[in-house]
DNA sequence: CCATAGTTAATTGTCGACAATTGAAAAGTA
DNA sequence: TACTTTTCAATTGTCGACAATTAACTATGG
């Protein structure tokens, strides 16, 4: 709901879920706690607002990748009864966050670099079209927001000291936008409320500080230009090739990192 | 888990899910009734089960689009408790096969005539990736067993009346069989796990018995060719065509009913 | 007759307890 | 010592009951 990328501020409130850093309050039940944290729509239940908690906890890497989570302990920390928890959980599991097996137990989910690199090409397959639709449905005032996006990030601090920006919420933002502007309500809810945290949780687990600085960053102004062209195909092929630079990083760098562990040993 | 496509029974029994037409048991607990209905990998736990019946409900057309379905009422149709029952219920919700609001209650998702078309907006997308991918991986056993498919929807009794075979199930074990050649696995989950259900929602809602016979078996045959001679380019860019002219007669077929029912009134 | 407020029945959310299953430690034997 | 068997503690799965919220119904006043 909203105009979206509009006034908001940059949507990165959103993405990066409850700014609170208070995880696991050990007390008390809930429903107190100053009021300052309202504006997100959906936490009417225990079950939702644990949800959210555990998915910012394990995205900031809080919860250690392929640690088990039992549920009584869990309970416990969160001062919840198993039974919202586990809705909280089959939440988690359906979003890939983390792994069930009946009867034994759950796990943080620990991507492979195989894995990761599949979520590459998916991205690239949805996100190029996300790009292009957005081209073709996104209104003047929704690309001046994407504008406000990139000139918010241009004076960042993240970005003047060359590195960080790339792979942090900026760049999340920005690719958060397009797909919202593509109005393709399906892409909207398969990319930003499954496949994002997926992402981001690949950036705490491979810690990705992330060389490529300004290319990145010149790669989405080039993109923004072509869908205020409404050139929906060249805003599909910019995108295509702006995933597809990142997956190659992403693989260089991990192949970098490979042979220097190799050559130690 | 097993190399797939190659001598199993068409895949088809995975897809469609338990073959089992009695649906909602009335009384009685669980574990018992009869043991020829194994070999489905995942009926360790009560809620898997009634997850698994209460999707083939719906996809099935059993439970109405758009009905409203409570908590104690599934309770008690299905003869458990609603502990797994809820989650059942959170897992068809992750689906998208139901709709949650909170404190008010779910009802079965009824499909608009534009989630649709976002729907094979998706595929389109995803599909035509699946196949670039399938004509890179997939061994020669698994083009083989494609093949066999084919070969087996073509002696059916569907295709030879001119009918049914494009939108019924044999199109579906087509497309599913691709999607496993990709051999990416995030893909897989993401179209067969999650999309295919709604997919075949659609199919019952829209009770679309499809008219467009031959055309779609053709185009299966073009893709495989496409596939077994490695060619990733021709390969995605049929499966894109094809997606995309089975769009674009779901999207015909409605304009012209929606036509014939402003004509009536 | 319509609109509004209060009441009530039904459904959802939450909890604690019990049963079933698992994995590992402990005991026994070759 | 190594291997199998048994026991057992811990965790997950399931259940029924209670609290909170909602939507519908009724009654009252304009």
């Amino acid at each position: 709901m909203a105009t979206l990328v509009s006034d908001t501020p940059t949507a990165a409130k959103i993405l990066s879920g409850s700014p609170r850093t208070e995880t696991a309050r050990s007390e008390a039940s809930a429903t107190e706690a100053g009021g300052l944290e309202s504006s997100l729509p959906e936490v009417r239940t225990l079950a939702e607002r644990v949800f959210h908690q555990l998915q910012d906890a394990i995205v900031r890497g809080e919860l250690a990748p392929g640690s088990k989570i039992t549920e009584p302990g869990l309970s416990k920390t969160y001062g919840i009864s198993r039974g919202p928890l586990r809705e909280a959980m089959r939440r988690l599991e359906a979003h890939r966050l983390i792994e069930r097996v009946p009867h034994v137990g759950a796990r943080v989910v620990k991507l492979s670099m195989k894995e990761l690199l599949e979520l590459f090409d998916l991205r690239e397959a949805l996100e190029s079209m996300a790009a292009r639709l957005a081209a073709e449905h996104m209104s003047p005032e929704e690309v001046q927001g994407l504008r406000d996006v990139l000139a918010l990030h241009e004076g960042q601090a993240d970005l003047k000291r060359g590195e960080a920006y790339y792979q942090r919420e900026g760049d999340l933002d920005f690719h958060y936008c397009i797909v919202q502007g593509s109005h393709n309500k399906m892409l909207m809810n398969l990319l930003c409320d499954d496949l994002y945290y997926l992402v981001r949780l690949y950036r705490t687990q491979f810690s990705a500080s992330g060389t490529r600085p300004q290319r990145a960053f010149v790669e989405h102004h080039r993109i923004v230009d072509a869908i205020e062209a409404g050139d929906a195909e060249l805003a599909e092929l910019l995108m295509r090739r702006h995933v597809s630079a990142s997956r190659a990083n992403v693989a260089d760098r991990y192949a970098a990192a490979l042979e220097e562990t190799a050559s130690k040993s």
